[in-house]
DNA sequence: AATGTCTCCAACCGCCATAGG
DNA sequence: GCCTATGGCGGTTGGAGACAT
């Protein structure tokens, strides 16, 4: 047993959306308003079409002040923070850019950031060795379903791995460069935690660095995040174990707190 | 010029949350 | 508390146009 559908199928009009719909749809609203039924308001429209769909048209097409088109380098930049620390929230990334959608920033996420971002096309060698020499797991492993739990928590967003720089890529003997998105607290959760303070944010190729970077604890514990003056992140000091994981010498590790 | 492949994005689908009866 | 209708959201699809062969 499915659920009822919202519209009767057999009888709604579906595909792109004709001048003349949408020219109905939106004297329609701006004369009348949605009337709080989405629902309803094909049929009040004069429009043979789910109301679903209404919804959609207008909200990504037709409501005023929408912006259409490229994204500045703010925008991005605003994506890619936000990205970092909630993951997959379009909706709400989409409020903190007035005018745009978010199917418009996720469309832009899967067809062109996400490609910027990661610099991969498909058969273009990765910048490093698969093999992880210090047993930090590669970028491309929190892709697989298998990734131990451990580096994610039902509380925590989804983690986010970026691609080395090529300031990055020299690092001793390819080390990872994980960079997880982070928030303003620390969840206190996570198996892994080096956010006291939280942090994160993202590298794109140029090798700028965005998000916020404030200081670290491990587990409450011990300080293990120095910030040094020559990286625009933390780095430790000098190499470390914790956990059982090791972290080169001016790697630079954050994690969603 | 014809055909195949890729890219982009509007629109759809299905799930979940919530409100109201 | 249960059921149903609706809104909202993220993931996915399909088609049109661009580009490559």
């Amino acid at each position: 047993m499915g659920r009822a559908p919202c519209c009767d199928k057999a009888s709604v009009k579906k595909g792109p959306w004709s001048p003349e719909e949408d020219n109905k749809l939106k004297d329609y609203i701006e004369n009348h308003g949605i009337g709080g039924n989405w629902i309803a308001l094909p049929q009040k429209a004069g429009l043979r079409r789910c109301g679903k769909s209404c919804r959609l048209r207008w909200l990504n097409y037709l409501r005023p002040n929408l912006k259409h088109g490229n994204f500045s380098v703010d925008e991005d930049r605003v994506i890619c923070n936000l990205f970092a620390n909630i993951g997959s929230r379009w909706s709400i990334i989409a409020s903190h850019l007035p005018g745009r959608t978010d199917n418009d920033i996720k469309n832009y996420w899967n067809t062109k950031l996400k490609k910027k971002l990661f610099g991969k096309q498909k058969d273009e060698p990765l910048p490093y060795s698969l093999e992880s020499p210090n047993g930090f797991p590669n970028p491309l492993m929190l892709h697989q379903p298998n990734f131990p739990s451990m580096f994610s928590s039902s509380s925590s967003p989804p983690l986010v791995p970026i691609w080395p720089s090529q300031e990055h890529q020299s690092r001793p003997n390819g080390s990872n460069l994980l960079i997880f998105g982070g928030g303003q607290k620390n969840c206190g959760s996570c198996e892994i935690s080096f956010g006291g303070g939280g942090g994160g944010g993202m590298e794109l190729p140029s090798g700028e660095y965005y998000g916020s970077l404030l200081g670290g604890v491990l587990g409450g514990e011990e300080q293990v995040l120095n910030h040094n003056s020559g990286c625009t992140g933390f780095c430790f000091e000098e190499p470390r174990e914790v956990r059982g994981i090791s972290f080169w010498n001016q790697e630079r590790v954050l994690h969603y707190g």
